[in-house]
DNA sequence: CGACCGCGGGAAAACGTTTACACACCCGCT
DNA sequence: AGCGGGTGTGTAAACGTTTTCCCGCGGTCG
């Protein structure tokens, strides 16, 4: 059943079958009305393929995530997709799972099925791929990592802004032992927050020295706090690269019967689903998986809208602390009554019992 | 730059680049190097669009899930998604957030770009789409709560085998008050683990009237876990309809200082990755998402290779007990000596201090 | 030595749309 | 009454492939 069918039954032409369909103002509303009888009736739904050939744009938009099993991707896949939907897009999904095989083999698939942009929202060394997507012009989007060049969209991510409400909010809690798990220090991402770590301490007078890495997941976080319980003078608050990281240290806590957040402060970064599951619920910096997407995707939009071929567009997403439970008082230091730490300005989805 | 202007440049014409790019035996080994040689130099890539057009076939399949931040699903998503790029296939991912209108638009989207077939793995209610499909001749796949109709393949799944495994793994250790916190019994799923819970209480001589229905989320796991645990004569081992219902019976038992497992046991069910990431680690019925996406994307494969389309095809999953640390002797049963528990299959990945 | 057969390659049609261009038709003006 | 312009519809080309059909060539067999 095609567009010829249509004409043929609505007594019309394809071209005026067409123009109904697309809503062009100039046709009759008499024969627009003939054609959606027909079209309805015959459950009549326009070839996307046959479309795409002749537009010369797909509404496909690749998306490139590191691994969906990383419950760091899915709530960007998800806001993506609901994106894609109400635009009339459809989204190609990738995950390379750190395999440049993969990635090879996501290219050529975005390329054969002519994308109109990529968002490569993965934190990662992915560079090989960009070559190839830039050469053929493909409108790009990067996080944090991209290349500076003419022509890609870029999403800086300000990692400081919530470190710093972190550290600050440890600092208030009277801790002065602070320590740092950090990630692995190929990534670019690892060595940012980092670095944010060392600025925020250094700028209020604490020194910060203590910083082990771990691998962003959860053995590394056992293995690093282990690391760190065992110094003559441990920390008493820890902030964490990732929040796999925290759930490690909070596991390696548990086992060590050191109960959080009275004998531990733990704090984590990126503030996935998950956190809020643990126990106790974890305080961690967030940076939305879900305003990453979206930035991501109208970034797309406005290339293929108007491609603006030789600016380069710099987008920001900002990093902010949201408390749960997981941070108190540094043990040893008594103050008198009254609650001891600010307000909290976490959404409390979880109906939980106070203790 | 298209099919042509390879032909242009190799000599030959288009016929014969679309033969050597498609591997055709008949032709001349001379000329398809040549014609390599070109598509190498410019990078040409063949467009997708056309081809399906004149082929018939997309290569997209569908896959609709619930919601991809609900922890069951990234995996189906992954495994999925890997084995369409194995096959030359790309997937068309749709997350119905049990809204109506999502579902439509899924179904539309899906007819729009003729996918070669559809998997539709959720857990719910989602006839109204089904017919659509059905209508349109498109191979589907259903699992758990496909309609008994030919042309549509089944996945049934037997939530027996490990349930069953799981309640008797209780009472071996010696386990006589077991509840079950069953999840919305408007789902067929859930209901199917709850018979499957009677079942496998009756058939052992346990009274199977500890039930109460959560929700399965966290929220319901609490609440179900507070009313059981109100009770003058407590359960000792809890067996739920999904692991987020366990996790939240976790939380719950910790607030009331209930140690897990000494003084509680606790069984989930689904294995999402999740549960590797609680303390302790969750014993749980696994059902294998790996395995089920596998079965799937074999389904859908066999229908369009061979569309029998009369035939209506049964495929079966199993579940399976699969022991972590959340479960242990019932309390006041005091044996002497020796290990208490059976042998551990759990893939331990996570390396544990033994405590 | 000629006819026939097999084999490989080319011309062109087909897939289902959109849209440039052409062409009726009607209305109003001179 | 004739002409010009505006409006709305139709015809056909184009998008980039695959594949059918046909043709020419070389080899083999009678």
């Amino acid at each position: 059943m095609d567009i010829r069918e249509i004409a043929r039954r609505a007594r019309v032409s394809t071209a005026t079958v067409s123009r109904a369909i697309n809503r062009v103002p100039t046709v009759d509303p008499q024969l627009a009305k003939r054609v959606w009888k027909v079209v309805d009736e015959l459950g009549y739904y326009p070839n996307t393929q046959a479309r795409a050939l002749v537009l010369g744009r797909s509404r496909i938009f690749g998306l490139v995530v590191s691994e969906i099993t990383n419950p760091f991707f899915p709530e960007i896949v998800q806001t993506f997709e609901n994106l894609a939907v109400e635009n009339n897009y459809e989204i190609l999904l990738t995950s390379t799972v750190h395999d440049p095989k993969r990635m090879e083999s996501a290219v050529r698939r975005m390329i054969e099925r002519r994308v109109d942009g990529v968002a490569i929202l993965t934190f990662g060394m992915e560079e090989a791929l960009i070559e190839h997507l830039r050469y053929r012009k493909v409108p790009l989007v990067f996080v944090d990592v991209g290349p500076d060049v003419p022509g890609v969209a870029n999403i800086r991510i300000n990692y400081l802004s919530g470190i710093r409400q972190a550290v600050q909010h440890l600092a208030a809690l009277r801790h002065t032992r602070i320590a740092f798990i950090a990630g692995p220090q190929h990534l670019k991402s690892a060595i940012a927050r980092r670095d944010a770590f060392k600025t925020s301490m250094t700028e209020i007078g604490l020194s910060a020295d203590l910083i082990v890495v771990g691998d962003h997941k959860m053995e590394g976080g056992m293995r690093a706090f282990r690391e760190l319980h065992a110094l003559s003078n441990p920390p008493t608050a820890v902030l964490c690269s990732n929040d796999m990281t925290a759930i490690g240290v909070m596991r390696e806590a548990y086992e060590e019967d050191l109960r959080i957040p009275k004998g531990l402060s733990v704090v984590g970064f990126d503030d996935i689903h998950l956190t809020e599951f643990t126990t106790p619920p974890l305080t961690t910096v967030q940076m939305s998986q879900h305003e990453l997407a979206k930035i991501a995707f109208r970034a797309l939009l406005n290339e293929v809208d108007q491609p603006r071929s030789q600016e380069r567009h710099i987008y920001e997403l900002v990093t902010s602390l949201v408390l749960r439970r997981s941070t108190a008082l540094a043990p040893g230091d008594n103050v008198s009554g009254g609650p001891a730490r600010p307000n909290r300005n976490s959404s409390r989805k979880n109906s939980l019992v106070s203790r």
